[in-house]
DNA sequence: CGCTTTTATTGACCTAGATCATGGTCAGAA
DNA sequence: TTCTGACCATGATCTAGGTCAATAAAAGCG
């Protein structure tokens, strides 16, 4: 079984990843950071029988979108997404970006209907997890909703972080901070956490971190003249992290 | 069993409501907004067993701080709390208010050890729920993960919620949410819904919409002008419902 | 109760970042 | 290969809301 955090693979591209769209939970290179981890072999050939893996999705096409009925959640499995929550006029939020292993839609599951729309930012693939046969398979399995519950917790604790980047930061922080979490995450997944991949564009990172695309820009540009990063079009390598974990103020 | 949500009881402060210290969850007038609701009777005998009931904060008491061991997730049962998160120059964040038969402490549970502060905004009590035991008896009672996981949904939709409102809303839509957000959680509760009093302080309030004391001074003062609002140090009432949903934008 | 500290209000001024405007670049379609 | 539309960069200008300052009103407290 890979053991994705002690390898660098040479691409650079979470979409490239070539899973094998029918691999089983304890075959897949993701085991390490998805929701089977600590479940007993048994167990999780039970989890496999509910897991839905036929789905891919185009650039822009939509997982679920607000007000459609809460079933699933999803798991990215290759590629990214990102969520958006809409005001009454139509502004955006996007509330969130997501890498493979991690989980959408958890949001949804108190009032049954999902409450944003979740979208693809490149060709990516996903694992569905039927919620009511998770919870029906979750009695005989504490371990199960311990991983639940312990997912659930953990995007709390990001969202309050980013309550704190949106209400606290500048533009500077701002930006900083968002390149470093993408940064820790990659790395996580064995992937580089110097030189990596936007898969969003600037008008998104923008969005998500509540400034306008020319400031995004215009950071980019000067995080750039001052030796903190190079960037070229989507491409990216951060030069001086210590400068940026500074910059970026926890 | 008092069934709050067809009552509006005289007083206005939460932290009036006078409980009995020890009231079982069977009993308690929270009932239906809380953890238990939807528990067979045995099951609900076996969750009070490992509810503490003892703790009772002043004004300014921290419930718990950052850093500390995670054990327990909290329910307000009396006044209310807030949670804070700092960044490393000590600039704070307040991520949430906290009010009778709300959670505090869910985003702990993922790295057993609480990311944020609480702190009490009024003389409060709490119950204490610890979690190993809770995850204990959980093992046969499913109906409490469901609650559990349906809570930490709750919370998660609010915050995407909140990053709609510090990321893209002007400061007259934030004050504006901010009133009809309280206004919804306390006519919950069974109180009015139109005139309340304000535990916070104004700076809580900016700080936690990302504003400056100044300008909620001064939207306070022109919501009156404008008949949106009367207020007098801490006690407000909503005089114009449908302008301040309209302001709002959701 | 008066004294001190904290909290709230209001006005004058300023700035970070938004908005507007223009031109460049790149990818896909015909 | 040119065309088209989306995306990106950068300069000029503007403004919502922050900061600073002074005062007033509450809230603790000996």
């Amino acid at each position: 079984m890979a053991q994705l955090d002690n390898v660098t693979p040479l691409f650079k591209d979470l979409a490239k990843i070539e899973h094998d769209q029918n691999v089983a939970c304890h075959d897949c290179s993701l085991y390490r950071l998805c929701l089977p981890l600590g479940l007993h072999n048994n167990d999780l050939v039970k989890l496999d029988t509910i897991i839905k893996r036929s789905n891919s999705y185009q650039r822009n096409q939509s997982l679920f979108t607000a007000d459609k009925n809460f079933i699933s959640i999803y798991v990215v499995r290759s590629g990214s997404f990102k969520t958006t929550i809409a005001a009454s006029d139509g502004r955006e939020q996007i509330t969130g970006f997501y890498f493979p292993g991690e989980f959408i839609g958890l949001d949804a599951i108190h009032q049954k209907a999902y409450e944003s729309t979740a979208e693809a930012l490149e060709s990516s693939t996903v694992c569905e997890l039927p919620f009511e046969q998770m919870q029906e398979i979750g009695k005989e399995m504490p371990q199960l909703q311990i991983q639940m519950l312990t997912r659930l917790s953990k995007e709390l604790a990001s969202d309050k972080g980013l309550m704190l980047l949106l209400g606290k930061k500048t533009a500077d922080e701002k930006l900083a901070s968002f390149l470093l979490s993408l940064s820790k995450r990659f790395h996580a997944r064995g992937f580089s956490a110097v030189d990596f991949h936007l898969s969003m564009s600037r008008s998104d990172i923008a969005n998500h971190l509540g400034l306008a695309v020319e400031t995004v820009s215009r950071l980019f540009s000067r995080f750039q003249e001052e030796q903190l990063i190079r960037i070229s079009g989507k491409e990216i390598s951060l030069l001086d992290m210590e400068k940026l974990e500074v910059l970026c103020g926890e």
